[in-house]
DNA sequence: ATCGAATATTTTAAGTTCGAAATATTTTCG
DNA sequence: CGAAAATATTTCGAACTTAAAATATTCGAT
């Protein structure tokens, strides 16, 4: 280790907050998993179940934009919903290209009862920290989030987006 | 709890942080991804031979729970790897149940060419945030990955595991 | 010594994800 | 109008992922 310096201070700095990053947000995402998984219900289509509950029917390419996700993907994942019988396409009457994805009854009351079990486990996953915590984390990962994605991006990202 | 309050200061507050934190850490993925593909590596490829660089040969097993992945997943991630002549498997001697993953020659030089363009573009993203916000960030981030994750958990966390 | 439990890895089946190419349908503009 | 560009979705090929079952090998307790 003569003079080289693999890690300076300010390298090492970032590279940890780096790796908490990572794990903090897979840890969650396993946890959100294995709770979806015994509702039969994968994240992405959890994601896309209370994106089309909290905002109402729409096209495919939207809920896509939405959910962070290629529309590629969201074909495989609204086909996956539809089959299950949460969601229905409609060819949409002014763009016929389009499609848009209504819930049906049974996705709505599926969604209806699982949200705020999710919710709840959010609240209680962060009450390891304090308010002023939270809304610091929240204000320093907004600006790590907002930097420019030249490319698509993937999220599975839920929540209220109020 | 008071009465219905689908959202009270509390509760969002809280959904807000993990929706930042959810965003930032698929920003961040989606940078990396798109960067590692000009090279002809997937993360999860990338973070295996980063380990292989930093901790030097070892088990599958060893790899799995590093990358915090399924063996079996590690089975194909490695299967491609030496596909592409990066890295070797070696029969364990001393447990002949078991298998040594090392890099090669080529293996090797890539990763030391990739390594430090990696990390000077996590530094790079890192310093929207000033020396102090990185640290808290990382104590804010280490506490709430630390809580317990039943299941399996998936990571493609790489980085200067120092 | 040997039988059964534990461990390391692989296989299998199902699903997500992407980018790129293909299709269908507007929209634009010459 | 009609061809070209843009848009919405789907299809295709490749990689990753997991859980569960299958193999191979070692370890442990009788």
């Amino acid at each position: 280790m003569g003079t080289k310096h693999q890690g300076s201070e300010h390298e090492l700095r970032a590279l940890n907050a780096y790796i908490k990053l990572r794990r903090a947000a897979n840890t969650l995402s396993a946890l959100e998993a294995a709770s979806l998984r015994d509702d039969g219900l994968t994240e992405s289509q959890f994601g896309a179940l209370e994106a089309l509950f909290h905002l109402g029917p729409m096209r495919q390419t939207e809920l896509a934009s939405k959910l962070l996700c290629s529309p590629a993907n969201l074909t495989t994942v609204v086909d996956n919903l539809e089959r299950d019988g949460l969601v229905e396409r409609r060819r949409s009457e002014d763009d016929r290209r389009a499609v848009t994805v209504h819930l049906t009854s049974v996705g709505r009351k599926l969604i209806e009862e699982l949200f705020p079990r999710h919710a709840a486990a959010i609240v209680d996953w962060f009450s390891i920290l304090g308010p002023d915590e939270q809304l610091d984390l929240s204000e320093a990962l907004g600006r790590l989030g907002k930097q420019e994605t030249t490319t698509h991006g993937r999220d599975r990202g839920h929540g209220g987006q109020k």
